[in-house]
Parts: structure tokens; C-alpha cells; sequence
DNA sequence: TACGTAGGCCAACAAGTGTTGACCCCTACC
DNA sequence: GGTAGGGGTCAACACTTGTTGGCCTACGTA
């Protein structure tokens, strides 16, 4: 799982880096922020506390290191227009069933300044422009956009943070009959 | 502004009480349940740390006599049978916009384990038996439920944790309009 | 007036936090 | 073979946290 970035040569060490950075994404998804000590993630990659200071710099360091986040959104461009909705709903609920960053930048999001901010990042940079793609008025993709941000974020909320049981019963086929609409109707239905 | 409990005579320190109490609303609700520390919250109320010991026992005692979160959702079967999903959303945005409360409950329920039970019961205690009023069957109430708190905590959380300009932007008139529509669906739609 | 008691403050404890610097070991190169 | 230098550990610092117990004050009652 070597990531894509072309860093140089390859350190010894990178089997250390890895295994904080896989320990850290563990830990920040599962307590939060301020509940994941630099302690337990590295007891959890078998090291020193301070070798987590020594390659990531601060806490923020690694945590900033850690979840960098590329929703990987589709093209809604290259599927049928009237799909739009249910594609997007389609493509959240894969990226929330593997991907556990996630849960980690919604916890700290929720909790912490920062984290706000960077979610605030991820909907502009990534989000906001899908939104422009398919919207029949530009001007109106912002607020379309939120609408879609509130309706998938919530899902994911209920679904893989507070842990509702009739959440976590529906199926996928059964979310995506009953959001597919809802998220389509946001993008592209006439003003109301 | 005497809550209802008819407790014992009227202490000498029922002032510092409600102090407290509400310090720490507007605490937990700011900073969410790790960063607010009691320090903190004391300070705000003018008294000294222990005095909040000794009223509440600790903290986490504290934050559930601070939080005692009763939604008074509106009786559906008195409202029209289509305007059920539009009533909902319209009380769910005068709650979120005067009570602060709700605000250190989602920051609370998403961080910490025991916030997420609390809300788990609060879902189970309020939000469901309402749904169960207006579903169709009976059997579908948890499901359809669950649709309606993902769209709604959604729009809290983008709108009041997350703060993204653009679900910040959008008046309640265009809330109530689109999210309406969406919740009594989820509701009262057949099937899908 | 005397006094019990509740309200309040102060100082401290023990635990846990992020962070730092000194030190060892092993490897790769001259 | 010697020697930088990077990988790694240990112990400690400085600080903050929730929590506790002792002590003073002032009210309300007898």
C-alpha cells in the first residue's frame, strides 16, 4: 500500500511511518481528537511516543498527516442525468463502508475549530464542484450542494457515528431507493 | 427561570446552581465534552471548582444535569397528514435556534461513546414514537424514523457544528421547502 | 447571644498529557 | 576497521486535568 506520493528513495524506516500513520487513523476514527493520546497510537505501532514527534512534528502534524482526505467523486458529467442522485448516495455509502478516515475527520470536525474548518475545505474543493457540474443554475450550487452535504453527511452520521440501529439496519438497495431521490431532487429540481 | 423539579424548599445556593448549569451548557456546546473543563466552566460562573463538585458530584454528572434534553416534538396526528414532514422540520429548526443545548448534545454524541447511547435514547424515547403516529405500517416506523433524524441532524450539523457558509445561508423558508418535501417522504411515502 | 450548618474558597494530590533531549545500537559507506 | 548518521528507547519536564479535604465565613435558629 505504498501511496502514490514520490517521495525520495525510501527510508528504512518507512515500515515505522506506515504503522503510525495506519495506528493513528485507527485511534483518531474510533475516540476522536483529544481522546486519541500520541501514547496509545503508539503503543498500538509498538514505538516510542517520541518517535511519532520526531516524523510527524506535533500531534496536529500527524493527524493532518494521517487524514488526507480525496473523496474520489465521481464524474456526474459521464452519468445520466436523472442517475446523478442516486450515484453520489452510491458512491458515500462505499467510501464510508471501507474508509474509516472518514469517521475520524467527522468526529474531529464536530468536536474541534480546525476540524470544522477542514471539513468546510473538503466541501468547497470537493463537493462544491461536482454540485456545479450538474446544477441547472450555477449560482444556486452552493446552497444545493449544502442541501446534499446535510442529507449524506447525516446518513453517515447516525449510520457510522452515533450507531442508530434502524441506521445501521437499512440495507444499501434500501438507501438508496429512499436518498437517491431526495439527493437528485436537491441537485437538479426546479427552485423548490 | 425555576425548572419544574419540586425539590426541597429553596437552597440558599440555588443561584450558584443555575450558574453553573449554565456555564456549562454554553461550555459543552462550544467545546464539546473533553475541552470543556470544569476550570473553565467555574470560572465562567464565578465560583470556585469544587463548588461543582459538590453540586454535581463530576463532571460527567455535571454535563447530564446540564443536558436534560426534552425536544417537545409536536403531536402529529394533530396536523394535517401531509404537512406532517414540513411541521417536523419547521419545529426542529426554532429548537435548534434557541436552545444551545442540542448543539453540546451532538458535539457530545459524536465524540463520546456514552453521548452517543444518550442520543440513541433520545432517538428511541421521542423521535420514534412520533414517526409511529404518522407511518403507514406500524412495522416501518424505526426505518422511516431513521431517514428523518439522518436528514435532520444532518442540517444541524452542517448548519450549527460545522457551520458551512452555504447551509448558513439558506433562510427558513428555503429549509422548509426543500427538507419538508424530504421528510414527509420518508415518513409517509409508499414503499421507496 | 451562641452555635450548628450550609456556602464558599484555597491548596494540594494523583494521574495523564504533549513534548524534549540525552543516550544506545545498528547499518552503510569511506 | 573506523565512523557518521539514522532508527529507536528511556526518562524526564512542564503542564493541565478531575477530584479531594481542610478551613473560613455568615446566615438562620434556638
Amino acid at each position: 500500500m505504498t501511496d502514490g506520493t514520490k517521495t525520495s528513495p525510501a527510508r528504512r524506516s518507512d515500515a515505522t511511518r506506515t504503522a503510525i500513520l495506519a495506528a493513528a487513523r485507527e485511534r483518531f476514527a474510533a475516540d476522536g481528537y483529544d481522546r486519541a493520546t500520541i501514547r496509545a497510537i503508539a503503543k498500538d505501532a509498538r514505538i516510542d511516543p517520541s518517535m511519532v514527534m520526531r516524523y510527524y512534528g506535533s500531534k496536529e502534524g500527524l493527524f493532518a498527516a494521517a487524514v488526507a482526505l480525496d473523496l474520489r467523486l465521481p464524474d456526474l458529467a459521464r452519468v445520466p442525468r436523472d442517475e446523478a442522485g442516486r450515484a453520489l448516495v452510491a458512491h458515500f455509502l462505499g467510501l464510508w463502508e471501507e474508509n474509516e478516515e472518514l469517521t475520524a475527520v467527522l468526529r474531529v470536525g464536530a468536536t474541534n475549530q480546525a476540524g470544522a474548518e477542514r471539513m468546510q475545505g473538503i466541501f468547497r474543493d470537493q463537493l462544491l464542484p461536482v454540485a456545479r457540474q450538474v446544477c441547472p443554475d450555477p449560482e444556486q450550487a452552493p446552497a444545493r450542494a449544502a442541501l446534499c452535504a446535510a442529507q449524506l453527511l447525516g446518513l453517515a452520521l447516525t449510520r457510522y457515528v452515533l450507531r442508530l440501529p434502524p441506521a445501521r439496519e437499512l440495507t444499501r438497495e434500501e438507501l438508496l431507493a429512499w436518498l437517491g431521490p431526495t439527493v437528485q431532487r436537491y441537485l437538479t429540481a426546479p427552485n423548490p
